[in-house]
DNA sequence: TAGTTGATGATAATTATTATTTAATCTTGA
DNA sequence: TCAAGATTAAATAATAATTATCATCAACTA
């Protein structure tokens, strides 16, 4: 007797919210989203998106970045990679930084804590903002 | 002529904000801040936590830290250096890893963006919570 | 000392998120 | 195919964190 397994169907819903994510190079929050997936399914709830999305982030299908700003925002892209947030916008891109191994290993040596990973967050002013800050 | 100073009045509230803040070596959130400082000043509102928290991050005493989590946290020491964050309890920590400049450099080469700094945020579990799960 | 400005405390409003409820949809076995 | 049960969706309510508003009070200035 195998536990019952919960098996999540993938639902249109799902899969839009999947498509519309994966779309994108940066990363959208929750509400962003609901915007992007509205314009395909206009019926389509905010919970609905947010259990979702949570969903998919537990089952690492896809990532829940929590970096600065107030909100939550979510990633298709699951290997480890950098972020920058600008500054101005709130905007969160990827960031072509190689990732930097030993940092955990510097960080196990000096703390009590158990280490499951790190996360480096770069701020800046992106481009756009940059042009307008300009005038 | 020069412009008008806008002269921070050092005020009582701001006074004993301050030095909570700086008692401790964990980074408080504004609500256990207004907890800490209560004991001080019973009659102290939270917005004057909140609003006197973001002025002095503002004009530099502090430092705002908005890593993980759902709320921000605040940090007295201002010197450049890294957190590291508990998932189980929330907690945040200063850790000992030297910070490695070479990464703004990096990252400036990739993109677009006009950088102005970076964070490193580790992820584990408390020795506390390490205790306590292990029971 | 009167008037102006800035700060506080109380409270209301906002924003982001999570939980609850009800209804719809899918799955499976008779 | 149909009914029973499970899963999901949409709508809505509830909660949490933060920010805004505002009447009042205190501090500084002319």
């Amino acid at each position: 007797m195998n536990a019952p397994a919960p098996m999540i169907r993938l639902t249109t819903q799902r899969q839009i919210i999947l498509e519309e994510l994966s779309k994108v190079k940066t990363h959208p929050t929750a509400s962003e989203l609901y915007d992007m997936v509205r314009k395909r399914l206009p019926r389509i709830g905010l919970g609905t998106v947010y259990r979702n999305l949570e969903l998919m982030a537990d089952s690492g299908v896809i990532l829940k970045i929590e970096v600065g700003g107030t909100q939550k925002r979510f990633d298709a892209t699951t290997d480890e990679h950098y972020h920058i947030r600008c500054s101005v916008c709130g905007k969160v891109d990827d960031i072509d930084v190689p990732v930097v191994k030993e940092l955990v290993a510097q960080a196990a040596e000096t703390t009590s804590y158990l280490i499951m990973g790190h996360h480096v967050e770069f701020t800046g002013i992106c481009s756009t903002c940059q042009q307008q800050q300009a005038q």
